[in-house]
DNA sequence: TCAATAGTGTCTGTCAGACACTATCGA
DNA sequence: TCGATAGTGTCTGACAGACACTATTGA
């Protein structure tokens, strides 16, 4: 059924109170009367690298990654923003996140899911524009792969999240309870390192929560960027147990210990490996293979495991 | 900070490939080149009312309520839809959907949230339409403390989703999963009955998902409306558990049993009520008050309870 | 006494967190 | 043999789901 229509025989030879068919009214319809916002999409690519370290006989550490471009004009020329443009009047949100993608890494075909819209009046400096934030998670190999990866301006930031402060202030019919997030985003080979803060506010009064994202210093990151890249990772600790967007960014096959790596940067706390694997195991989301670790190190090599497509989070 | 403006001094004097400051690009820039879309809010209002049935030894049945408003010009004329309406230049989107909130109900200080923005070229038959969709929850007595209620063409429909038919086709390495959801609108006053249909699907392919929800069937409701108001519904049973937004449905004081009929038209699932009472005295969601159940009724009076606003997800 | 709901007590199997222990590999 | 990680086994307390039972009220 193409709802996009009125498509009711009956409501065809409506008319409204100036006597206008369906048909007259439209081709009457004079939208250009409005003035309206600037829309835009902001993409937040994420995937994860492998950081070696100095001793070799220890596993490599995980790092997150962020995909920022730098800005080539006005405003805030010159320092980091997420990929993103304006929507074309022929392309879906959907598919302006998908192009945007497609130009910035060459990849195709990967997890995008929306994110939040952001449509504060004075969030650019140029015009009323309302953004819509996308967030994307790529595996590395599927980037090595693909050309357009260290293209000219895009590059790849280490992304960190510390909680600075909480608070939490008792009121007369609830609560105000703040975090002050420090998002420390690094890439060691143009030795840049941003760090912004952004808050995050639950404020209670009864039932009724407001839940407000705060930017408190943009340090280097344009716009309010730093608060999408925030919502970004809320978003993924959110789903990651209940839905398998993590093994998005992972290789086909990996260890347990692997697995667990990410979980810990992505939840910002330790698990026990013990109970880890046997969780794992247990629900169904992984499946043993044959295969064992190639990597030579002074340990017991470990079995890979892949994600179990038929996995399934009603059973 | 306002962070709206660049306002660091080094940028400030940096020019661009065209030799512009900021202050001179930003003068320069002309941004009625771009043809752009409209911007709308749509926003969703949820109530609850007591329904009495015929035997009044009975308690009262609770009936999830949403509001609509009945279409006065084309596109859709005539029939249902969300209230909304154009995002004014100088509001930024919340502020729109309270004003809307404000204008429909006239209620203030409600629980707000947004939902998600649908962008489709051809949502609207007029002219490329981005809407932004919010929520709010509204509990009853509220409403009739104010006026505004019953006003002219705005009506408050009973929902009721029913599953009517769930598939799941394996693929090569993955599955489509889809949900076939009929969602049942009735006003008893005006006998109107709306049932639109709405599907869910998931379509995974490695660890790659993409979720979609689509609009099969609107029958009498305007737009893609009957897809948000679904959306809302997942959204309301997905943060039961963790928030405590169910409370902004009922009155300051309301029984066991009246928050778990809440509970089970959610979740849309029977509750065992010992356990369910067990699980939110010892949650610490709710404290006891003092007073009991005013009505008469063949059986013993029920304590009444009242939200705990000291409650914590974290704890 | 009955219908209807309020509210208590308890049993049971499952499971998360903790941790002790064994296995394997390279230097 | 040591350092490092892989992987197994098991104990414990908490807790969700099921259900039997008592309490109170009005007709």
């Amino acid at each position: 059924m193409d709802w996009t229509k009125t498509n009711l025989e009956e409501l065809k030879f409506k008319v409204n109170s100036k006597g206008q068919t369906e048909e007259v009214f439209i081709a009457a319809y004079d939208q250009s009367k409005f003035e309206k916002p600037s829309l835009t999409i902001d993409a937040l690519l994420f995937t994860v690298f492998d950081e070696e370290g100095d001793n070799d006989l220890k596993v490599p550490e995980k790092e997150l990654k962020v995909l920022l471009v730098k800005r080539k004009d006005h405003p805030f020329i010159g320092q980091w923003a997420l990929p993103g443009g304006f929507v074309g009047m022929n392309e879906s949100l959907d598919e302006a996140a998908r192009r945007e993608l497609k130009e910035e890494t060459n990849v195709e075909g990967v997890y995008l899911e929306q994110l939040y819209s952001w449509g504060e009046v004075n969030r650019d400096p140029r015009m009323r524009v309302l953004t819509v934030s996308y967030m994307a998670l790529i595996n590395r190999l599927k980037l090595n792969l693909q050309a357009g990866d260290d293209a000219e301006d895009a590059q790849w930031f280490s992304v960190r999240r510390t909680v600075l402060e909480t608070t939490k202030e008792k009121t007369d019919n609830g609560y105000i309870k703040a975090k002050l997030i420090e998002l420390t985003l690094t890439n060691k080979r143009l030795s840049e390192k941003i760090s912004a803060k952004v808050k995050e506010e639950i404020n209670l009064e009864g039932a009724v929560s407001q839940f407000r994202m705060e930017l408190i210093d943009r340090k280097g990151l344009a716009f309010d960027h730093a608060r999408i890249i925030n919502c970004g990772l809320d978003r993924i600790a959110n789903k990651i147990e209940y839905t398998p967007i993590i093994f998005n960014l992972l290789p086909e096959q990996f260890t347990l210990s692997e697995l667990q790596k990410l979980y810990e940067i992505i939840l910002n706390k330790q698990i026990l490996p013990a109970n880890f694997r046997r969780e794992m195991i247990k629900q169904g989301k992984v499946i043993e293979t044959n295969s064992f670790q190639l990597r030579n190190a002074g340990h017991r090599r470990a079995k890979l495991y892949r994600y179990n497509p038929e996995w399934d989070a009603e059973s």
